[in-house]
RNA sequence: GCCCCGGUAGCUCAGCUGGAUAGAGCAACUGCCUUCUAAGCAGUAGGUCAUGGGUUCGAAUCCCGUCCGGGGUACCA
């Protein structure tokens, strides 16, 4: 039994003996207890002096004495005020962290045969641009998260819901047949979602300066926006594509995979991946069917100009539209599909949706629309709803060019990287290939760790410039903890020393800094639950950084290798390889790999 | 207008379901490499937790108002 779960019980025989109160688990408070005080543990009385009808410290009092008698492992304890602070032997600590030595899967639940299954779809992205900064936050909380549910003991499908129908791939395929001379990945060098990003760009670009002429023509806006020649081709190719028009859809296709393979190398790189991706083009249809299904059966209706609606005001919100005046679906339509599709391909105990929080609105009425349709799946969705990332110069607007690209950055990074490590003559001794290896290792390191260390649900700021950084609270920092701990043991090894984990020690040998970090050690596998529980990879984060900056404190004036005591080296060996282990195990759970040397 | 989210040090962020004197990193200043990796460690300075009320033994945390910022809001996704 973990030893807050024991003193918890015995806390809860005390206030009977006592004070003859049967009191709620829940009402038994503890904390760790602040670096300001002597303990490890406290326990926070006020709640039951209404019970023991004493002062805080003499109630306090009572109870320390009655657990110190009855928990072996509590050596002492102190009153500040309502606080009880109780200290645990030392050699408690080292038994737990010669235990995750031990555990293969310290951290981890075990994998058992109630386990659930959860997808996870993120990513998401459009056909028509390349990942841009916004899908870097989504790609890199999406990933951790199906990591952090793994270890919670969930069977988990990650999927992904590429947008490759609609009006703005067209309008990126008739730049391409008016525009295009005949570029391809092949003959122009260019990465394939860049080529059709570029398209993209083309294309407004001149149905802008289109736009501009009519209004000088003496047009309206509205009537120019709708009027302008690139527009209505590139809706007239949106029907002929509904059509199946063949030369259309063979663009549409040839056009699809450039993007696909473009996706593919930026997604390697991120180090993300999916089970089971799906393709709006397959799904809308099946989104449309049940929207005329629920329409057929009177859930939705009809107005007069032929969209098809819902009426939500009775759930205290709006009317939405489900299909368009001239039979075309939304976004919502398609959803519907994708949700319908995804729960007969699977048994989904829960469906997580990361998008953005933008889209909050979408997502309640999504869930209320599929449990009006019968499906009693429908209000359990979950959206999992993470803050945007902002820029100093504000929002990013793909059409303004304000976004940051996903490869742009990650090539800036690495470039910082090897910069560095080259300034530090860090990695000399590695070969070219492992070097640059090593570089792309920090550089992913530092971006994915400063993404995943704030909170989802807030928004974030990222700042080119500035917020490239590999000191302090940051990934290669953690990274660095890592290539340190094994060089240690390298070095422990050449030295033939094995990491012992059955060894006694006088309790009073281990130092409070070595204390702290046995603590730290002992904390991972809550900060995991906690993950899990609060879909938040922050939590993991966070932990990282505490447990590398507490290892670095001991490593700065505790010798290991040359301690001339041996049980005491031992013990410092096992320490140091046990947080190597937690380090690696945590920043995996983030999508981040950690070097052996930098 | 209405709905949702946020406001903590100059900047970027922690602060768990209310608990002790509000914590990190960056930036600034000061020390520490003949000893296991200085991408490190130690220290100084920096705060009316937007603001006004309320709830209670106790509020950055919960409730209400105000101000500021962001997002959404019937044929974009």
């Amino acid at each position: 039994m973990k030893i807050d779960e024991l003193i918890q019980s015995v806390v809860l025989e005390a206030l009977k003996k006592l004070y003859d109160f049967e009191a709620s688990k829940e009402s038994v408070q503890l904390q760790n207890t602040r670096k300001d005080f002597d303990g490890d543990i406290t326990l926070v009385v006020f709640p039951f002096l209404r019970y023991s009808k004493k002062k805080p410290e003499d109630t306090a009092k009572e109870i320390g004495e009655y657990l110190q008698e009855n928990v072996d492992e509590i050596k002492s304890y102190n009153v500040v005020k309502g606080f009880l602070n109780l200290e645990i032997d030392n050699n408690y600590w080292l038994g737990r962290i010669q235990k995750a030595w031990g555990d293969e899967i310290f951290g981890h639940q075990k994998p058992s045969e109630k386990q659930k299954t959860a997808m996870v779809e993120y990513s998401s992205p459009n056909t028509n641009k390349p990942l841009h900064l916004g899908h870097i936050r989504n790609n890199l909380l999406g990933y951790s998260l199906s990591e952090i549910l793994k270890a919670n003991n969930y069977h988990v499908v990650k999927t992904n819901i590429v947008n490759d129908r609609g009006i703005h791939i067209c309008k990126s395929m008739l730049a391409w047949q008016k525009w295009g001379n005949q570029q391809t990945p092949e003959n122009s060098g260019m990465k394939g979602d860049h080529l059709v990003g570029d398209l993209y760009v083309a294309f407004d670009k001149h149905y802008k300066a289109e736009i501009a002429e009519l209004l000088n023509n003496g047009m309206s806006q509205k009537e120019a926006e709708d009027q302008a020649p690139s527009i209505q081709e590139a809706r007239d190719m949106l029907r002929k594509w509904e059509a199946g028009d063949s030369e259309v859809v063979q663009l549409w296709k040839t056009m699809n995979s450039w993007v696909y393979e473009g996706f593919d190398t930026t997604y390697k790189r991120l180090g993300v991946d999916f089970d089971k991706i799906y393709y709006e083009s397959e799904t809308y249809l099946v989104g449309k069917d049940e929207v005329l299904r629920g329409l057929e059966e009177g859930i939705f209706y009809k107005k007069e100009d032929g969209s098809v609606w819902a009426d939500l005001t009775d759930e205290g919100l709006d009317q939405k539209l489900l299909l368009r005046s001239d039979g075309t679906s939304v976004y919502m339509t398609q959803d519907i599909g994708t949700a319908k599709m995804r729960f007969k391909d699977f048994d989904i105990d829960k469906m997580i949706y990361v998008v953005g929080n933008e889209q909050n609105y979408h997502f309640q009425v999504l869930a209320i629309l599929l449990d009006k349709l019968g499906y009693d799946w429908g209000k359990g969705l979950h959206h999992f709803s993470y803050g945007m990332v902002e820029l100093p110069s504000g929002k990013m607007k793909s059409r303004e060019g304000t976004v940051v690209d996903a490869d742009d950055l990650m090539d800036g990074m690495v470039d910082v990287a090897r910069k560095m490590a080259e300034e530090l003559g860090k990695l000399d001794s590695l070969t070219q290939e492992e070097a640059e290896k090593t570089y792309e290792m920090i550089a992913l390191g530092a971006l994915k760790y400063f993404i995943l260390k704030v909170d989802p649900k807030k928004n974030m700021m990222f700042n080119p410039e500035e917020s490239i950084d590999f000191n302090g609270n940051t990934g290669p920092f953690i990274q660095y903890t890592h290539a340190r701990i094994k060089s240690v043991l390298r070095k422990a090894a050449e030295k033939g020393l094995d990491i012992k984990e059955n060894f006694a020690v006088s309790p009073t040998t281990i130092s409070n800094k070595e204390k702290d970090l046995m603590k730290r050690i002992t904390q991972f596998p809550e900060a995991v639950k906690e993950a899990g529980i609060n879909y938040s990879p922050a939590v993991v984060a966070n932990y990282c950084y505490e447990l590398a900056k507490e290892f670095n404190q001991f490593y700065h004036d505790h010798p290991i290798l040359t301690e001339q005591d041996s049980v005491v080296r031992d013990m410092r060996l096992l320490l140091s390889a046990t947080v190597g282990k937690v380090i690696k195990s945590g920043m995996k759970l983030l999508g981040i790999e950690v070097p052996d040397r930098m």
